[in-house]
DNA sequence: GGCCTTGGTTCGGTCATTGAACCAAGTTTC
DNA sequence: GAAACTTGGTTCAATGACCGAACCAAGGCC
């Protein structure tokens, strides 16, 4: 976190953790590729961070094997970056982040989380469990659905994007400007 | 994580609970507190941390009502850091932190958590159950057992007191020199 | 009185972050 | 064919956080 110093007498596993993702604008470049955000640019309007320090990030995360940067056209180039494994096994860590945020510090519900496959309004429990069900969902099925307290018209698309019920890791579709 | 500054622009639980907890060394002085660290001075031997950062992270977690600061001597007056039920609520955080550390950068264990009350020596599970009682185990039945790539002769009293199973949440015994 | 322990504060130097400007490849528009 | 636009960056000066070492202060111990 912080800094891209690394936190050298630790012997632990959440420090090493942390010399990764604990950077300052890393967590949440991780979390809007869940919400599907992929590209150079979709970051950059959502976040509001330097054009050099999400470079930074998204070439840190890409050599930590966290992020894959893929060619997705060719004419003209152009790259997207997309959660590896690795990067999808970062979800309780955010799942935890933003309960404990919710909890303590909102009052109301920006966003909540349910399971898409499953037909019920219910938010996920407290470990990600669909209380209709019973089953730990899987990241790929969680529904993101953006709650009543949520700024209606965002400036940017990409918050625009996500005024709408969409499942994680699924690429986002901005509107055509 | 990282700066003191904010993520101004984001709505969202995850933004908010990292401007808390998202600066530099914060997220490891939760985890000592977890671990039964309770004074300046050990925080400072065990993290390596320089002195005016670790007193504005204490000071900083105090006025969020994570850490509470009380007396427990009068003479000569001596203050501890303790874990509010705010800053206990930060567990599921860094066991998903340390789950992820553990299983995508270290390869042996380092300390395993298990059910105090339970008799158990397996690991708890993934979202923090007890394998053989089956219950979520709430943090003060939690077990911290060191593990065998543990350094054994570490040079700060902290980390030797913690070579010895102990409870989370209760307080450290450090040898007297 | 002198020294030790605990819990800090102060200070100069270094390093990361910031925001604005610039750059470059390829494409569309006039 | 040139101008303008889109995308994805790099460069740069200024700011601010972090670092380590030194200093400080209250109280107890010898």
């Amino acid at each position: 976190m912080a800094l891209g110093k690394d936190y050298a007498t630790q012997e632990c596993s959440i420090a090493r953790a942390l010399e990764i993702v604990g950077e300052r604008w890393t967590l949440l470049v991780v979390r809007d590729a869940f919400y599907g955000v992929r590209r150079y640019n979709d970051f950059l309007v959502h976040l509001g961070i330097p054009r050099a320090v999400l470079a930074a990030r998204l070439q840190a995360l890409t050599a930590e094997g966290i992020l894959d940067k893929r060619r997705y056209q060719e004419s003209p180039p152009r790259d997207e970056y997309v959660l590896t494994d690795r990067g999808v096994a970062l979800w309780p860590v955010l799942r935890a982040l933003g309960l404990w945020g919710r909890d303590y510090l909102d009052k109301p519900d920006l966003r909540i989380l349910r399971h898409a496959g499953c037909g019920t309004e219910e938010e996920l429990g407290s470990y990600g469990e669909c209380p209709a069900c019973g089953t730990v969902v899987p990241v790929s099925d969680v529904e993101l659905v953006p709650g009543p307290a949520l700024d209606q018209d965002p400036a940017d698309p990409v918050s625009r994007a996500l005024l709408k019920p969409k499942r994680l890791l699924q690429p986002l579709e901005t509107e055509p400007v």
